[in-house]
DNA sequence: CCGTACCATGCAAGCGCTTGCATAATACAC
DNA sequence: GTGTATTATGCAAGCGCTTGCATGGTACGG
């Protein structure tokens, strides 16, 4: 029997205790059976284990991080890694990621460490690493053939890709199902009667880029049709873009009749250059969308809605953070490859093609 | 003289010296010279620090944070604290002052951990804490009479606010200068004319809409006029809040000349509402709006371009980060309150009042 | 040549937790 | 009553780094 002195007793009603060893000293029981009484391991039986929850629920204890992970050899945090600039500009879909994440990694009890880089992705990556900062990474937008994700291999740090690539290395990823998205929304104008489509599409480095030009041709190619040689334009996700590629276009003597936009940006963007040109979207002109946008950037908020398909970005990264949070911890051994499927919404943004001018 | 077996010196070329000790047997040096060399400690001649620098990055050696942490007794990371809302909704503001910490958290060198909660933030708070996961916390979004506050001065957890309360505690906090912003955007509708102003505030709970609303009287009184009793109205910071609100304004037999949004959401609303009801912006009414948006939302791309009071919510968060590393490092003692300004930019939502109708 | 400085480096004790192994205590079988 | 399982708990060695203090070595003034 331990005496525990009057200070001691007093202590505990003033101070939580911060330590494992004063709780330990409060209970008269050693460090190693209050700490795995608090993981609950097999062995401590029931009534210790109530005895200890109770007395560390009083205390307000919690272990302290910093000296757990160091003893375990892990964080329990991961990291995404992600070009700053996608917090600059509006990039709904990369918050809607990043609230998926945030989602998930809470649910698990892991924590997540922002790693925003400007310029060198790999020496942040290397830091990451080396530093062990962090049990794993999150990566996004991969090129088509993306070195990342050698480099993560050859340093053994656990990752998941949002997207995919074509790089020959095994690598988890979670991607929307892209090549049909694409297909279905120029097979939805095709059978509209339309010919004359452009597609905004987004940089040409990036494989999903590739991907949906690829889902274009296919439908093209499905109903026995080809597209013009340049039906798709190739330039970055924004409003700006969007416009000034549309007002291009429509200025352009050979007139498309429909348009196809990677994100509701671009989509943003032609309406307005629409809207200039004096064309009614639905009537004159036809637009559809990938990308459903998000709550109050939405397509379903267009004038006139827009037609558009919609994946949950939310759910992907929710589920990049449980692939990744599983490949830490062994659950998933193998690499996992997901992808998630997508609704086409119909709307009002497409008319039937005029018969000819 | 140390021998170092042939083993070691290939050890050096094939693997990473993952350990101070490793690093240290390479140099025939301790552990403490090598440490102390590489956080440049005086005491340590230039030699000696730059060949172990050299022999750490060719070994691609960094220190384990982890250790690291436990050993300083800091984390060297700090976390942002919010409601995982703001990351669903489109809160580009949100995004924004993100972007701004940041960029100041790695400047400084340090991380910043992302701690959404749903429900209790107390717990969350109280868990950052307990846990030393962190260094310090920002806070967003303060009530008028804010618990964070007492909480986190109890807890002894280094915080900073973004916005402020009216709680007597001490606390650093980073705020734009809403109070002289919304004057500033009543006084210029009241100098076109404008007498039946409609202020669509955000809601009650929160101090900057409290402070909206003074300012907003303050701008009447200052001419010696009075709003009417139910000019303000206190709704969420969304299109759809923006959207009915102005719609049911509209229709009320007292119609409004002009109205005055909180953000640039609310704004898009109206904007909408008054299309749908076949008014023009800037001319059968006037709108103008605090927040100017961020690229891609902004308030210049509406149609017609909106006059709007911006300030730079990406430099409050840089603000934030700074001031909360500060006060972790001790080099600020005292609480830090800093209000940054705000720009008028002048679009053309604005017109004359007419002069009766 | 000695004493005092000072310089360059090392020793070892933490930081607070986890965990393999050991041990005391109890239960059970015979 | 003895031997063996089984149970409940403790010991102590890490995890990899930092840092106060100690130490051996060199420089320098007298």
């Amino acid at each position: 029997m331990i005496e525990v002195p009057a200070r001691e007793e007093s202590k505990r009603l003033h101070k939580n205790a911060a330590d494992l060893k004063t709780l330990a000293l409060e209970l008269g029981l050693s460090q190693s059976t209050v700490s795995r009484a608090l993981r609950a391991h097999p062995g401590i039986p029931a009534t210790t284990r109530q005895r200890v929850v109770a007395a560390a629920e009083a205390a307000g204890y919690r272990p302290n991080a910093r000296a757990r992970s160091l003893a375990i050899g892990r964080a329990e945090t991961i990291a995404l890694s992600f070009p700053l600039e996608r917090l600059q500009l509006p990039e709904t879909n990369f918050v809607d990621v990043l609230a998926g994440i945030s989602t998930a990694v809470t649910r698990r009890n892991y924590s997540l460490l922002l790693s925003p880089f400007q310029g060198d992705e790999a020496a942040v990556l290397r830091k990451l690493a080396s530093s062990k900062s962090v049990d794993g990474v999150i990566i996004t937008r991969p090129l088509v053939e993306d070195p990342r994700i050698g480099l993560l291999n050859q340093l053994r740090l656990p990752f998941v890709v949002h997207g995919r690539s074509e790089v020959k290395e095994a690598y988890s990823f979670v991607d929307t199902d892209n090549d049909n998205a694409f297909e279905r929304l120029t097979g939805l104008l095709l059978d509209y009667g339309h010919r004359h489509i452009v597609a905004i599409n987004g940089l040409a480095q990036f494989r999903y880029v590739a991907a949906r030009a690829a889902s274009f041709r296919r439908a093209f190619a499905a109903r026995g049709l080809t597209p013009l040689p340049d039906a798709i334009e190739f330039v970055s996700m924004t409003e700006a873009t969007g416009y000034e590629t549309a007002l291009r276009r429509l200025d352009d003597p050979q007139r498309p009749t429909a348009f196809i936009c990677g994100s509701v940006f671009q989509a943003r963007g032609v309406y307005r250059a629409l809207g200039e040109r004096g064309l009614k979207v639905g009537v004159d002109m036809s637009v559809v969308c990938h990308d459903d946008g998000v709550r109050g950037c939405s397509a379903a908020d267009f004038v006139p809605p827009l037609t558009a398909t919609a994946t949950s970005i939310r759910s992907a990264g929710e589920q990049l953070a449980l692939i990744l949070i599983d490949l830490i911890e062994q659950n998933a051994p193998e690499p996992v490859h997901e992808i998630l499927p997508f609704e086409l919404v119909l709307r009002d943004s497409v008319a039937l093609a005029q018969p000819q001018r």
